[in-house]
RNA sequence: GCGCCACUAGCUCAGCUGGAUAGAGCAUCAGCCUUCUAAGCUGAGGGUCACAGGUUCGAGUCCUGUGUGGCGCACCA
């Protein structure tokens, strides 16, 4: 973000103060106030005190060494307890919009983590039912995390961890069976205690008896599996079409079914046992995790032969340690916070490295309408959808909202708010602006106004020009802070800072009516700021329209 | 009882490695459309950054404690 040749002149001049080791203390911010400049350097400040001296004298020695191209930099001064400011020069600025023109469409890219494999796991909701909004916030947090780390270079692996082998699923084939036993007349069938209650449940035994009439009677064990596969099919099924609406696709299902198929469980237990890891007591297994470090053994295998989920989540990471993934991430809800540090000691006790994986952790959803939270009970089976929300609201505002807050805190979907189609809805705000732009080249287009790329920048002056090229050359430095710290929100509001700062710019500055060199010069701005919110748009997995 | 997350404007939230006067949207009020899309722009009011200590030249940011709220702490997943 700071200029190589500011840096290095900055480093030069201590050295010649007499600093020769410098280097990792040398030290830049971005002032608040813009009247300070556009760079800070603090290290006379962070120096001080080992050399006995007041940081303002330190300061003002440094800058009377300080030797800079004068054409790119307007200012350099000493304020407050010690800062030394910089402030460059609108040339600096010009020239900075030409290089990012040049980088072309796929400004924001970079190569740096070409030849490095990540894994990101998402949704990986139960086939049990239906989507709600928990898993919508999950999966756009995921994706989005995906679409950032294929912006890096790095090759992405899509996954769904598909939930298929645990007693939820002889739960959902249960609630499915009495609801077709009900549904054939035996009104009073019972159903089971902690069934599924939702809806859909009578939805699927209605497909259920038109397949297979009344030939499903009695409730045995092979009759319950046509339930659960068939269950579990109609799940996975709404569950695809629903990412689909909202642009996911994954590339992987990994199947819990083929842990126990191919054997899997079987090895984590005798590597475990190997090391003797695993005991037995009270007929279950336990894993010895006060061994390594944790409060409690837990159970792996329970006294019925059945694993705890504890066993297939540490069986399927060695999975994913075992295809060659540099970085594993774990999207998960706050209710899997507990799994975690057991997961993590599994992968450590086979022989891997757990720091390669990245739990990111999001707090829930509340839904809220007019103010008032809108009640929502699993008991009951009164559940507001994902596939309701996005028919309701549309695709992209769900995605906004989902990723306009960050992860770790508690997201309060205003129900009213993204039914709003107007001003009002933030995603608009962005979308707004690439449609401005677009429209800009339209109008242009029509007019037969030609636009010049090739003469250098050197005109642009006004503050709102040069502001909006100050924040565009900040789109890749914001990519990565994003994804090193699973935050899609801060790609969200660093766009949104764009918007704004375009906005104005659009306001104040007209491009259309200016004459060259000037004219050239504004489309190009517009042209660089138009790839960052398509690009960021894009990251987001929000449409940018061409016309509003 | 223990663990994780949060607490910033009336509401919903930003605030990156500690920096110089704490920001945005919504809501309220006042302005701006013969000129590239007013889903926009400009301005005003609104704050003891939950509380109390501590570290530091400097704390919304780091540490400790307290309070409030959310989520967990199974031979459920």
């Amino acid at each position: 973000m700071v200029p190589e040749f500011i840096e290095k002149a900055f480093e030069n001049a201590f050295i010649s103060y007499g600093l020769s080791e410098i280097g990792g203390k040398l030290v830049f911010e971005l002032p608040k106030n813009p009247e300070f400049g556009d760079f800070a350097c603090t290290t006379p400040l962070l120096i001080a005190k080992e050399m006995k001296k007041k940081p303002r004298e330190i300061a003002e020695e440094i800058v009377k060494l300080i030797d800079l191209d004068e054409s790119l930099v307007d200012k350099i001064s000493v304020d407050g307890p010690g800062f030394i400011n910089v402030k460059l020069s609108n040339l600096f600025y010009c020239k900075e919009l030409d290089r990012l023109f040049e980088i072309g469409e796929r400004y924001g890219e970079s190569r740096e983590g070409a030849g490095k494999k990540v894994n990101v796991e998402y949704v990986s909701a139960n086939p049990t039912g239906l989507l709600h909004l928990g898993h919508g916030r999950n999966a756009c947090i995921g994706d989005s995390i995906a679409n950032l780390y294929q912006w890096l270079g790095y090759d992405v692996t899509r996954e769904y961890y598909f939930n298929n082998a645990g007693k939820q699923m002889q739960n959902l084939a249960k609630s499915i069976y009495a609801r077709y036993r009900q549904l054939l007349g035996e009104e009073n069938y019972p159903f089971p205690e902690d069934g599924y209650a939702g809806e859909y449940i009578w939805e699927i035994a209605k497909l259920l008896e038109q397949s297979y009439g009344s030939s499903l009677i009695p409730e045995s064990k092979e009759n319950l599996e046509i339930c659960q596969k068939f269950g579990e099919q109609w799940s996975f099924d709404k569950i695809k079409a629903t990412l689909h609406s909202l642009n996911i696709h994954q590339d992987v299902y990994f199947n819990e079914d083929s842990l126990y198929k191919d054997g899997k469980i079987q090895e984590v237990i005798s590597i475990l046992s190997d090391k003797q890891l695993v005991y037995e007591k009270d007929g279950a297994l336990w894993f010895a995790l006060s061994k390594l470090g944790l409060a409690e053994d837990r159970v792996i295998v329970k006294s019925s032969g059945e694993p705890t989920y504890r066993l297939p989540d540490i069986a399927y990471h060695r999975e994913k340690f075992l295809r060659g993934y540099d970085i594993i991430i774990d999207v998960l809800g706050a209710d899997h916070i507990a799994t975690v540090p057991d997961v993590l000691a599994g992968v450590r006790a086979l022989g891997f490295d757990p720091s390669k994986v990245k739990v990111v952790i999001h707090q829930f959803v509340t839904l809220t309408e007019n103010g008032a939270q809108v009640k929502m009970s699993k008991r009951s089976g009164r559940v507001y959808t994902l596939d309701e929300l996005i028919s309701e609201v549309g695709a992209d505002v769900v995605r906004f909202f989902f990723l306009m807050r960050s992860v770790s805190t508690h997201l309060e979907f205003e129900l009213n708010l993204a039914r709003e189609q107007s001003e009002k809805n933030p995603v608009f705000y962005l979308q707004y602006a690439y449609a401005r732009i677009a429209s800009i080249f339209r109008t242009a287009k029509e007019r037969g106004i030609a636009f010049n790329p090739n003469n250098k920048t050197e005109h642009l002056n006004t503050p709102h020009e040069i502001n909006l090229i100050k924040i565009l050359r900040m789109f890749p430095e914001n990519i990565k802070l994003s994804a090193f710290k699973f935050e899609p929100q801060i790609l969200a509001e660093y766009l949104n800072d764009v918007a704004t700062a375009f906005h104005t710019f659009y306001h104040e500055c007209r491009i259309i009516g200016s004459n060259e060199p000037l004219l050239s010069e504004r489309f190009k701005l517009a042209k660089v700021t138009q790839r960052v919110l398509g690009n960021g748009l894009n990251i987001l997995g929000i449409n940018a329209p061409e016309q509003m």
